[in-house]
DNA sequence: GCGTATTTGAGGTACGTACCTCATGTAAAG
DNA sequence: CTTTACATGAGGTACGTACCTCAAATACGC
């Protein structure tokens, strides 16, 4: 057996006694410094803070909690938006649900329409700082939704942002992609697709006053420029998440730029997008880079319809949003590589 | 707000308190059914469990391990290899433990020679069951290895393996990516760098004796023979982790196959391999594939060194070994998607 | 119907922390 | 030197679960 395991056996974990003794105070006293109470010389907050560092007390949070009776209660508020993406997300809210149940953590959803930022905000205000803990809010970035957010967090209830970053809001900490990092990830894979041929790309998007789509769109284009220079993108393409018009428009534009060589669907919704294109394109030649992993998406990498996916892990967003909001409620700090959301490539070897 | 917040308030979690009511039975007898204790009729037990199902009990796992004044003590086995990907995995390790501190988990490291299969088995026969709750273990696979785990396994340790799996031993869960996948992967990617052309591809790897080179290798030969014909694989170059060999095996190689394209760098250590590379492919016209994520290949993705590196996350996979022993500990179920360790396709964009 | 074995209940203590009250100590202000 | 404010100690209860003991109730064999 290796020396260091008995000191696991002999060197039990401090305990709140243990600071008492160390610091010669009572644990009353090491119990008002370490919850912040008043009524503590500063002298003596030194003492124990002091005994705290010596005998590397860590406070058991488990034990903190059940004397709290603290339960967390998080609120996922997203848009009802019908997508592969959001229901995956969904699985994810509830599978987390269940796991954290032995942890006294409780989640529950509420949908919103997502192009309202008005009634946004007005679900958000009628949040009862009393009976939730913090929110984890998906919805596109707006002034309204700002604001909101920042009244909840001076009543006291934590908020991440999911997915869509709500920009200016340094309050609520972002949970998702950098999304022009996602652009130019797809760029070069794009650039490679394309074996220094010459040729148009399409980028398809929902409608371009989404922050998420501009900075995708901005950060494809800065590599196209950059390093394939034998590529065009075409003015991105606004479906505005309706099925028939993504077919006229999209049938549209290729039927005017017969040199398209691939497509970055930039947007979520891949199972809309994806099978317009492939009626127009009966011969599979275009490389197609879609975003989110789905079920559609993952058909699609296997059957070669789609060359590669640019993802973030949905399952990993949801776990990520309910640690931040736990370490902040609880003052502890986060594994920073642990919160860090990352942009995958997937092919259909890597699935 | 949404109407189904008011509930959290007015049902609060059921207790044994809860359960013993709804049962008709006593605390004690609910204790001794939840606790699979002797001495209870199996009608009894049928109606504390029925009271389990319709109150939706779930055992608060904190004030449970408080009481049985339950830690988890673990034990991580590595390899006393220097290279980058140790010392992140090392270092991944001291984070988890601070982290985890506050729930009452403890990790230690223990380093054994790597290639000495007889020596890892003494150390694992040698480990106390009285002290470790569970083990995880990164070793090449073999007979010895695979027997001394079945032992601890048989003592009451749990134990995963990491990185490496063990094969044939369906006692230890394995924690890492599988390789022939990771393979087919870097295949995949070397084929679009290669642009149609024709050449040859170095593959590097430490030894052909390792289960993992050799599935990497596995994977890599089937996507080239497959889908990139012109590309000819050339048989692997081992290099023994010894810096000097390395470069001149590798100069050898390259000056007798002037037509060699691209390197896939198989092994973990990228920092002895590439920069030999370097040296004798002064151009840098050859596309490089690694392995891992370090500083090293972090950097040298950046540079445009190296064009795509196939990684596992180091920070997921210590976690993961954790969740994993914790929740076999507890008699719990994982969450299966949290606990897949994805290949990541890296490139400079998505770093 | 008796004795014995099994099943159940009642009640306690403990885990490590939070939070409360009340008594007592000490220092500064008058 | 007293008054007052503040600082600290001592001791308790609680959280939800585990685990223990002992007594009482019930079932079972004969």
């Amino acid at each position: 057996m290796h020396p260091d395991m008995k000191k696991l056996e002999t060197t039990a974990k401090p305990t709140t006694r243990d600071l008492a003794r160390e610091a010669g105070v009572s644990i009353a006293t090491v119990d008002r410094v370490l919850n912040g109470r008043s009524g503590v010389r500063r002298q003596t907050i030194e003492r124990v803070n002091k005994a705290v560092e010596e005998l590397g007390f860590v406070r058991d949070i488990s034990a903190a909690n059940l004397a709290r009776r603290r339960s967390y209660r998080f609120l996922f508020v997203l848009p009802a938006a019908p997508g592969q993406f959001q229901s995956e997300l969904l699985n994810r809210i509830d599978e987390a649900n269940k796991a954290f149940l032995s942890e006294r953590v409780h989640v529950e959803t509420v949908y919103v329409v997502e192009n309202d930022a008005h009634a946004i905000a007005s679900t958000l205000d009628d949040v009862d700082p009393e009976q939730t803990d913090g929110i984890a809010i998906m919805a596109p970035a707006s002034p309204q939704v700002r604001d909101a957010i920042e009244r909840l967090t001076r009543n006291g209830i934590n908020v991440v942002s999911l997915i869509s970053r709500q920009v200016n809001s340094d309050e609520a900490h972002f949970v998702g992609i950098d999304n022009v990092a996602a652009g130019r990830t797809a760029a070069r894979l794009m650039g490679w697709f394309s074996q220094g041929r010459d040729g148009d790309i399409l980028v398809v998007c929902d409608t371009m006053n989404s922050i998420d789509t501009l900075e995708r769109r901005y950060g494809f284009d800065e590599i196209i420029n950059a390093d394939f220079s034998a590529l065009r993108v075409l003015p991105s393409v606004e479906c505005y998440s309706e099925s028939d018009r993504t077919r006229v428009v999209l049938r549209n534009v290729i039927d005017r730029h017969p040199d398209v060589l691939g497509v970055y669907v930039a947007v979520s919704e891949a199972e809309r997008v994806v099978p317009a294109l492939a009626d127009i394109n009966t011969d599979k030649s275009l490389k197609i880079i879609a975003h989110e992993r789905t079920p559609f998406t993952e058909a699609a990498l296997e059957a070669g319809r789609i060359s590669a996916v640019i993802a973030q892990n949905p399952g990993h967003v949801v776990r990520s949003a309910l640690r931040v909001l736990r370490a902040w409620i609880d003052g502890r700090e986060t594994i920073q590589s642990q919160e860090a959301i990352r942009i995958e490539i997937l092919i259909a070897e890597n699935l």
